[in-house]
DNA sequence: GTCTATAGGAGGATAGAC
DNA sequence: GTCTATCCTCCTATAGAC
C-alpha cells in the first residue's frame, strides 16, 4: 500500500459504525444494570431495535459483545485521563479519576463483570485493545501512585498494586449501590463518604 | 401440645440432618467459587453424591439452595460474634470480624451472591431466617460502631451505616482475589495489608 | 446486512418406580 | 427419600430468504 486512497469514510460506514455503536451502547446499559450473565441477547437486540441474526453480523458471540463495551468504556477513561492538566498533583489526578469512575456507576454506565473465572474472561484475556488500554491506563495510574506517594500524599508502606487494585474496586463498589438504595444521600454525598473511607480510611484522624 | 415428648432425634432424623447439612457444605463451596449463576443444581447434586431429584426433596428451588447456605454463614458469623470477649474494645472487635470474614472470603467459603436484583434477592427478602440474622449482626456491629466513633477510634464524621456497609462489603472485596491471584502476598499478608487500606486509608497519616 | 424461523443445548424442575 | 428418565423453558447461535 505505497499509494493509498484518501480516508474516504462513506455514508455506508458512517451507518455502520453508528450502529455498532448504539450496539455497544445499549450492552454496555445492560452490563451495568443486570451484568453479563442475566443480559440476555435478545434484549440487547430489542433495545437497539434490530433482529437478533443482524447482531451476529457485528459481533460473534455474547462475549464479544461485552468486551466491546468493556473497550469501550476503557477509551473512555483514557479520555478521562487525557482531560487531567499534567500540571496537577499526582494525588489529585487519582482522586479525579476515581470519582469519575463512581459517578459512572451511579449513572449506569460502568459495566459490571463476573468477577469468577468465566467465559467472558477469557474472551478479555485474548482482546488485544482491551488489554492495551487495561494496560495503558495501569502504568498511568502506576506512575500517579508513586509520585504520589513520593510526595508524602499516599501511604508509601503500602504496595503500589495494593493502591492500584483499591482504587479500581471503586468501579464496583457494593457500597455504592446499597447507599444509593438506602436513599439516604444524594450521588455527590455518596461519592464524598467513600472517597472519605476510601482515602482517610474508617479510623480518626488526629 | 401441654405434653411434649421427650426430643428424641432418630438416627434416621440425624442422618437428614447430615444429608442437608452435606448439601449446604457443597453449595456454600459452589457458590464460592463460582457464583450463584454460574453453579449449577447438576453440580451440587454430583459434589454431594446424590440425584438431582433427591436435591429437590430437600430445598425446592436453587434459590432456597443458596438461601441456605448463605443462613448458615450466617449463622456461623453470629457464632463468631459470640466468641469476642465482651470486655474488649469496641474497635477491636469491629477488627476481629473484618478479619474473619476476609479469611473466610480466602478460604473459598464465602459465598458470593449477583450485587444485582435477581430472583435470589426475592427469595432471599422472604427468607425469615436469613433476614433475622443479618439484622441480628447489623444490630450488633452497629452497636459497636457508635462505640468506636464514640471512644474516638472510628471517624464521628461518618455515618454509621456507611461504616457497616463499608465493613460488609469486605465479604465480596475484588482486592483480595486479585491480590491472591497476583501470588506475590500470603494469606495473612493480603489481610494485614486490606485492614490497613480498610481502616487506615490510602493516604498517609502524619 | 436485515429479517423470520429454527436448530441445538444447557439447565431447572418433575414423574413415577422402588 | 432415593433413583432414572424425561419434560420444558430459556437462550445462544445459525440457516436461508430477501
Amino acid at each position: 500500500m505505497a499509494i493509498t486512497a484518501p480516508p474516504k469514510v462513506s455514508f455506508k460506514a458512517q451507518m455502520l459504525l453508528a450502529r455498532e455503536d448504539a450496539i455497544i451502547q445499549a450492552v454496555n446499559r445492560l452490563l451495568a444494570d443486570k451484568g453479563f450473565e442475566a443480559m440476555t441477547v435478545d434484549q440487547v437486540a430489542a433495545d437497539v431495535g434490530i433482529a437478533k441474526a443482524s447482531l451476529y453480523k457485528h459481533f460473534p458471540s455474547k462475549e464479544d459483545l461485552a468486551a466491546a463495551a468493556m473497550v469501550s468504556v476503557m477509551k473512555r477513561a483514557q479520555a478521562f485521563l487525557d482531560t487531567l492538566p499534567a500540571e496537577a498533583q499526582a494525588i489529585d489526578k487519582l482522586r479525579a479519576v476515581v470519582k469519575w469512575t463512581m459517578g459512572l456507576k451511579l449513572a449506569g454506565e460502568m459495566p459490571s463483570l463476573p468477577s469468577q473465572n468465566s467465559s467472558l474472561r477469557t474472551t478479555l484475556m485474548g482482546n488485544q485493545a482491551y488489554l492495551g488500554g487495561l494496560m495503558d491506563v495501569s502504568l498511568r495510574l502506576g506512575a500517579w501512585i508513586e509520585m504520589a506517594q513520593a510526595s508524602g500524599d499516599l501511604n508509601p508502606k503500602l504496595p503500589p498494586i495494593v493502591v492500584l487494585y483499591t482504587l479500581y474496586a471503586r468501579a464496583c463498589d457494593p457500597v455504592l449501590e446499597f447507599l444509593k438504595m438506602s436513599d439516604l444521600y444524594s450521588n455527590e454525598d455518596i461519592i464524598a463518604l467513600v472517597m472519605s473511607t476510601c482515602f482517610d480510611g474508617l479510623n480518626a484522624r488526629v
